[in-house]
DNA sequence: TTTAGGG
DNA sequence: CCCTAAA
């Protein structure tokens, strides 16, 4: 905050780069100019120049309704960020550019970015806003920053694949408990009970995940890859997995839950 | 829209 | 995670 602050605080340029190229006429809008009616693959891209631009820059590509971490003077950008979780917590300021262009919003996730969690309740990554939300990091007064909004070849293309989330234990233990309740075969009640609050968790995430976790708790230990989910846990699935397996109404009464026992 | 499974 | 036939 400070340094936009400093950096707003003494006045600073927007500028729009279409197509590479940056758009001159700054009294027309984006309708106006035609860049957000059509469906061109174009890129949308934004010039923050606090004084004198210099020439040092940096951009990573992103999407009209996502955000856009951007780091002006860490990291390259070469196409997906390192650590997707963390990073985007500590002295970082953030600039909110809104690209209200009437309809040009659709959905699409980040190109390349993890939505950063603080804000991942507040602004869903298939909002169907325009907004772009530019993290910056450490950017210097002095230095034009880039942010390259690449709208893909096709807006109404089908959006990519969306950005990958390991469960947490957490998350783990929520859904065990939520199926072991309900029993499997009700994951739009799992994810209502369990995970209503959890945007990016679908109830076919939730169903996915239920599989994977039986897999995982009949393979041996060091066959199990990423965070280790508590063999306490996995027992709990096996257990769940076995009880409602062979309930003759297995998606009726949720009698007596699983013998949680141990 | 959900469920249920394969990809 | 995605894709989708079925329900």
């Amino acid at each position: 905050m400070e340094a936009m602050g400093t950096i707003i605080g003494r006045g600073i340029h927007v500028g729009v780069i279409f197509r590479g190229k940056k758009v001159k006429d700054d009294n027309k809008t984006l309708i106006q100019t035609g860049i957000s009616c059509d469906n061109q693959d174009g890129c949308l891209g934004f010039t923050l120049e606090p004084h004198s631009s210099q020439t040092h820059s940096s951009f990573c590509h992103k999407e009209p309704p996502s955000m856009v971490p951007c780091s002006s003077t860490l990291k390259p950008i070469d196409g997906c960020n390192p650590n997707p979780t963390m990073d985007y917590l500590g002295n970082n300021s953030t600039l909110l550019l809104e690209t209200h262009a009437s309809k040009v919003n659709n959905s699409s996730e980040s190109a390349c970015e993890p939505v950063p969690f603080p804000v991942d309740t507040a602004v869903e990554e298939r909002s169907s806003d325009s907004k772009s939300l530019v993290t910056e990091q450490g950017m210097d007064v002095g230095t034009t920053n880039v942010v390259q909004i690449c709208l893909k070849s096709n807006q109404f293309e089908v959006g990519h694949r969306r950005m990958r989330r390991p469960f947490s234990v957490d998350e783990v233990e929520a859904l065990v408990h939520a199926v072991e309740t309900l029993g499997p075969g009700r994951w739009r009640d799992v994810k209502l009970q369990a995970f209503d609050s959890v945007k990016h968790r679908t109830y076919v995430d939730l169903k996915d995940k239920w599989k994977t976790l039986v897999h995982t708790a009949k393979i041996s230990p060091h066959q199990r890859r990423g965070e280790q989910v508590p063999q306490q846990l996995l027992d709990r699935v096996l257990k769940a997995h076995a009880y409602w397996s062979l309930s003759s109404t297995p998606k009726n009464l949720p009698s007596p839950p699983p013998t949680k026992s141990i």
